[in-house]
DNA sequence: GTCGAACTACGATAGATCTCGTACTATGGG
DNA sequence: CCCATAGTACGAGATCTATCGTAGTTCGAC
C-alpha cells in the first residue's frame, strides 16, 4: 500500500488540466503554500476558507492533473508539488506561476 | 461610436484569468495559431469544430483575460497575442505553455 | 442604395464545478 | 473498547460556462 492514491504518470500529465487546475485561487494558495514550505506537508494544516469536504475536492483536482503527489501518514495527508516532474514536461511553467505575484 | 474593444492594461492582467483562458482546448488552439503565424491574424482565419458565435465567446474570453489583443479593420478583427505584455508580467510562462507538447 | 461577408449580442440549454452538510472509514491514544 | 481526529464519499444547490441558433450591426463591393 505504498500508494493507493492515484496519480498520473508524468507522461500522462495534460496540460489542460494543470492550467485548469491552477486556475482556482484556492487550489493556487494551495500549491503555493505546498512549495513555499518544500517538504511535504500536512494538507490540512494549510489555512482555507473552505470546508473540510471542498478542501478534499480540491486536493484530488490537484492530485488528479499531476500537480501534487499525496500520501497517506497515519490519518493525514502529507502532499507535494510534483516539481521534477513538472519541470521536465513543462519547463518553466511552474516557475512562472508560483512567482507571479497576482 | 467609442465602441473600441476593452482590454486591460498590462498591470490589471491577472494570473488566474489568464490560467484560466488558456486551459480550454479551443482556446489554447487558438493562441497557438496566433502565436505560430505571429503577425496579427484574421481571427476568423483559424479553423475550429465550433460556430461562430461560440468563436466570439472564446475570442472574448481570451481578450478579456489579457491573453490577445484585437482591433478591427473592415469587417475583421485582426488578432495578436501580447506576447510582450505577458512577458513582461510572468516572465516565462507564455513559452511554457505554447511550447508544451500536449 | 442594396447585398453579402464578418462579426457581435442575446437568449436558451446542457453540462461542469464550487460549495456545503451529512454520513462514513481509518488510524491512533487512552 | 471507546473516542477523537483526519480525511473521504455522496448528494444537493447555486453558479459558471461552452455551445448553439437567431437576430442585428458594420463595413466594403457593386
Amino acid at each position: 500500500m505504498s500508494d493507493e492514491l492515484v496519480h498520473p504518470e508524468r507522461d500522462e500529465i495534460r496540460i489542460e488540466a494543470v492550467l485548469h487546475a491552477l486556475a482556482d485561487p484556492v487550489r493556487l494558495h494551495l500549491v503555493r503554500e505546498m512549495d513555499r514550505i518544500g517538504v511535504g506537508v500536512a494538507c490540512g494544516a494549510i489555512e482555507l476558507p473552505v470546508t473540510k469536504s471542498t478542501r478534499t475536492h480540491h486536493l484530488r483536482t490537484l492530485r488528479e492533473a499531476g500537480v501534487i503527489r499525496m500520501r497517506k501518514e497515519g490519518t493525514s495527508r502529507i502532499g507535494t508539488v510534483r516539481r521534477d516532474d513538472l519541470d521536465a514536461r513543462y519547463p518553466g511553467l511552474l516557475t512562472a506561476i508560483l512567482s507571479a505575484e497576482n
